[in-house]
DNA sequence: TAACATATGTAAGCGACATTCACATTGTCA
DNA sequence: TGACAATGTGAATGTCGCTTACATATGTTA
């Protein structure tokens, strides 16, 4: 199923620390003046979040690990939360752009197009938990958002697309959306699940390939008219 | 679908302000010693945390609503974590029992019965968005706690049996727990989606009932052999 | 009833954090 | 060069989680 073309990192936009500590080693030569501060701190804070929880994260601490005052960081963001939703943003533009490359790993209009979004949806969710925690924690303190939404409708967008290409109905179709919202429940739910040990703690025993082919089969199969 | 029966809080276990305000100015009364704390400080850490969020309370804030020192909440749990979790299994609690609720206001081997399951579920989720999110959240730091698993083994062992039933199957044939399981992120999902106003959103008008009809239909109609 | 152990409360203090403010340094552009 | 905006620092404020030393209430037992 072409996984590793569906993992992120695949734009090196999630560094190791390694690549960080060396990068920052090199900015500091500029003395004062850290020169990439914003991003640096982005960077510091993707670590941290997967490291110790979203809720557990500390400004201090990211300035630290870049290097400079826990004051620095209020220069860029105006507080936390604006971090938090700099991170988010970063993180659903690769989502949605890793959900393009796998679309476009399978011909228009087959099943295992749709199942490879789902697939990965839930890798990503695997791959950074404390991100996916966070893309969809988020939304109690930023539920107007304008940012957000606008990515959230490109993500979901594909998804609608692939749906109605598959069920060969138009799409803008209300039926579109309302099958392609159920894929989502089901691939949101689980990964959900699986992140927070749900699934392995009660037993679960359910090949996830299988899973998401049963699923998408039952619920896209037989007629538009049946839902 | 006898809502009103789904519906949490039915055990008194969930009270309002105004009954914690009562109640904690009575026990003043009595002085230096609370009397009753360890529930009262129960009590407002679960209002606390519907009001701002799991991520956003804090020991020293409940203590005062009780009306005592913030080293006072010391006396009856270790830390933070151990506050929450003894909320989390209270909660786990009153849905188990708004679940069986549910179960016994229909026939066994219903539909009406697995979908009441689902809709009590979503009804917790909308009702107490924020002890949905703790109780589906708390497991990141409470990985291999007993007590947490075995309420989890409850809750769900209510959906297997219904559905097996359903089915016709025996309860502890694996395709039983597997459908559950794939009902089970359809409804988690939606769950998520909803308190998080990514459905909204999105503009999703799937009515709740519709889709939980629609989905159980499909997922669990027909043969087993072929999932 | 006196005395003692135990349970439960308080006040003060520690280190960490988010955020702000006055001030310092640097880059840029007239 | 000199002025100004951008970006850094250190110190301060108020809150929090949690600990420690001490105070008070409760129950048991002599």
């Amino acid at each position: 199923m072409m996984l590793a073309k569906l993992t992120f990192c695949g734009m090196g936009r999630f560094v190791t620390e390694g690549e960080l500590e060396t990068q920052t080693k090199n900015a500091k030569r500029a003395a004062y003046h850290h020169g990439d501060l914003r991003s640096q701190l982005l960077l510091a804070v993707r670590e941290l979040i997967e490291e110790k929880g979203a809720e557990n994260f500390s400004i201090a601490e990211a300035a630290r690990k870049a290097g400079v005052s826990s004051a620095a960081p209020y220069r860029h963001f105006a507080d936390k939360d604006e971090i938090l939703k700099a991170v988010v943003l970063d993180a659903m533009d690769d989502m949605t752009h890793s959900m393009r490359d796998a679309l476009n790993a399978y011909p228009e209009g087959s099943a295992d197009r749709i199942n490879a979004l789902g697939q990965c949806y839930i890798d990503f969710a695997r791959a950074h938990p404390g991100m996916f925690r966070l893309v969809f924690g988020i939304t109690e303190s930023h539920e107007g958002d304008e940012d957000l939404a606008l990515r959230g409708a490109q993500t979901f967008g594909i998804v609608i697309g692939a749906v109605a290409d598959y069920l060969g109905i138009a799409r803008d179709n209300p039926e579109a959306k309302r099958r392609a919202y159920i894929l989502w429940t089901v691939v949101h739910g689980h990964s959900w699940l699986t992140i927070d040990g749900k699934a392995r703690q009660q037993g679960i025993d359910y090949p996830e390939t299988d899973m998401l082919a049963a699923v998408s089969l039952r619920l896209l199969g037989g007629t538009v008219d049946g839902g």
